[in-house]
DNA sequence: GTTAGCAATCAAAAGTTAAGAGTGCTAAAA
DNA sequence: TTTTAGCACTCTTAACTTTTGATTGCTAAC
């Protein structure tokens, strides 16, 4: 293990390299941090620290890099917590109580705010519809011809769609179609309304197919289009020097473009923890040039969204940390305190 | 005027610097336009289209570049109608032909259509909202205590909105607000919700304040939220040429990010007509390097949306305007024969 | 164990040169 | 009068060279 010097030395690397992004000298550590030892010694520790892979060198007369192992051990047991100031936490309260009628607006808002306050872009995605059980369904007739059909989840989540029929639709056949859907599907997954089930209520009723049959095409819809992705501050990240390089830039620009990947990215964080993935931690090759932290948001016990920030490998791990820890504790204790 | 000369090799400089994004030169356009002069009569030429204006150099001994004098005359003049293939034809017939509900999917479809085509950035805004009449408001209850409100306009715009209550709500109420908030403001155009209606609807009504307050609120939300931007493809755009500067890089995110610049420069056109601004053209100094393109589309003599491309001066004007003629005529056209 | 001192290394900036693409102009040809 | 060959001149771009300065690793002394 790492003696205290070493512990220190290497967090000031760390600390210095996530401020400058320059490789950072032995003659910097001595003078920013006030180390009681002279460079040539900081240069022996750092030669040793290098030794054993947590830092690396760009070339043989550089400044030390932190390496991934490098960050990881900072984020396991140098990372000071609660880096986060009270202007942030008022900033963040405000948002956060904003009222709010659907809990995607929630998540929205969230991620927004991450951003905001880490200036690093965020992604997200909503609750994975097909866990969710259906609560209500319900059929409301627009003007004559218009169909609107509502969902409501257990969780809260509402989900509705439009149909347009070419001949009049009767308030009695919105009747039957309440009472059908109902009857059959309150209670169940989302992810129910599949083929046999389609086929069930097509055999169970009289109404004639061409009403039938775009509800459940709507549904459906509806369903698979669940994963609905937030992006914020995307433009954030061209300021940082990373990105100076315009192929760094497009290789950003693609990922944040490639749905199932950014999906991917945030489906595989564990649930009831901040998740860090450094460069090669992540599942995916494309990401390995890049850090990504998430974390998944409750009410009661089902998730109801999953965010996520995804910025250089020289992330400020701290500061992300405790917004997302603030973030994270306070939409769950709101809604906890809801019930 | 430009006689027949001048004008065949203003259109060849014009269309080889957007093939090529590279100064033209005398030779070139020889060897590749077949002009049937030597390179010295063409410099002859170039030299004087120079002089009035049409073309540019970035120095002594380049070739020449389009001014945007050029740019206009070529799109005023020039252009070849029709640019568009038959697959392009059909890709587009087949996306704009997909079965649409709302209007506004509508709007994105043909927004993500143009962008596939034409290979440029597209952005979108929906129907001013408060232009529209109201066509009917509804109420529904959602369980106990979640209340949905309804709007649908006479274009056939349906935006709802949810709200949350600590109470109950009975159904009765719901009658009350069916017909209160009918029979005031059926026909009258959205923005008609102002602040004299909100008083004269809480004076009105038996109802308590907290029913109507919260509602009310909810209205103007969708109401203001009118201007939903869509945008389309914007890193397409990272890949041409005029993007390897990171400088103008970010300068596009940045504006692509300025929403209200966005909605400005797509309500500046006029509305039966493709509008090209090219560079200075735009009323906005930060699209001065850009060439913008709009056109609205129409339900019947309604607007109901504003597509436009935002590109490099140095655009595909041909082929741009070509197949946004062809999306323009068919948005309008299908649903002047859906009446 | 620590540190001063110094040669060695290498990137980045600045400077130099050479190549080549293109023009404008002149004078001859059509 | 129009067109064109020819050529000097201009200026960018790429390649190569030099200089500068930051930083290290190592040695020997503290």
């Amino acid at each position: 293990m790492l003696d205290e010097r070493k512990k220190k030395i290497l967090q000031a690397v760390i600390d210095e390299y996530i401020n400058t992004a320059e490789p950072v000298s032995s003659n910097t550590l001595v003078e920013k941090y006030g180390l009681n030892y002279s460079s040539a010694t900081v240069r022996n520790e750092l030669a040793e620290l290098e030794k054993s892979g947590y830092l690396d060198k760009t070339h043989t007369s550089s400044g030390r890099v932190p390496s991934e192992k490098g960050y990881r051990f900072y984020v396991d047991e140098l990372i000071h917590d609660e880096d986060i100031s009270l202007e942030e936490i008022k900033y963040i309260q405000n948002k956060l109580d904003e009222k709010v009628n659907e809990i995607e607006d929630l998540t929205k808002i969230a991620t927004s705010t991450l951003s905001e306050v880490t200036h690093y872009t965020t992604v997200a995605i909503g609750p994975k519809t097909d866990m969710q059980l259906i609560e209500e369904i319900k059929f409301v007739l627009l003007g004559q011809r218009m169909l609107m059909v509502v969902i409501v989840t257990d969780t809260g989540l509402v989900k509705e769609t439009i149909i347009k029929y070419d001949e009049d639709v009767t308030q009695n056949q919105i009747e039957t179609l309440n009472n059908l859907f109902n009857s059959k599907l309150k209670g169940k997954p989302l992810s129910k309304i599949d083929k046999p089930m389609e086929e069930y209520i097509l055999s169970e009723i009289n109404e004639s197919i061409e009403v039938i049959k775009p509800i459940i095409e709507q549904i459906n819809k509806i369903i698979e289009q669940e994963e609905q992705l937030y992006l914020e501050g995307a433009k954030k990240s061209f300021d940082l020097p990373e990105f100076k390089s315009m192929e760094v830039a497009k290789n950003f620009v693609n990922l944040l473009d490639t749905k199932d990947l950014m999906v991917d990215m945030l489906n595989s964080g564990v649930a009831k923890d901040i998740n860090v993935y450094i460069g090669n931690e992540n599942d995916n090759e494309q990401l390995k040039d890049f850090s990504v932290v998430t974390f998944k948001h409750f009410a009661g016990d089902k998730e109801v969204g999953t965010i996520g920030i995804i910025g250089p490998k020289r992330m400020d791990y701290s500061k992300v940390i405790s917004v997302m820890k603030y973030i994270s504790n306070k939409l769950n204790k709101d809604k906890d305190s809801e019930k």
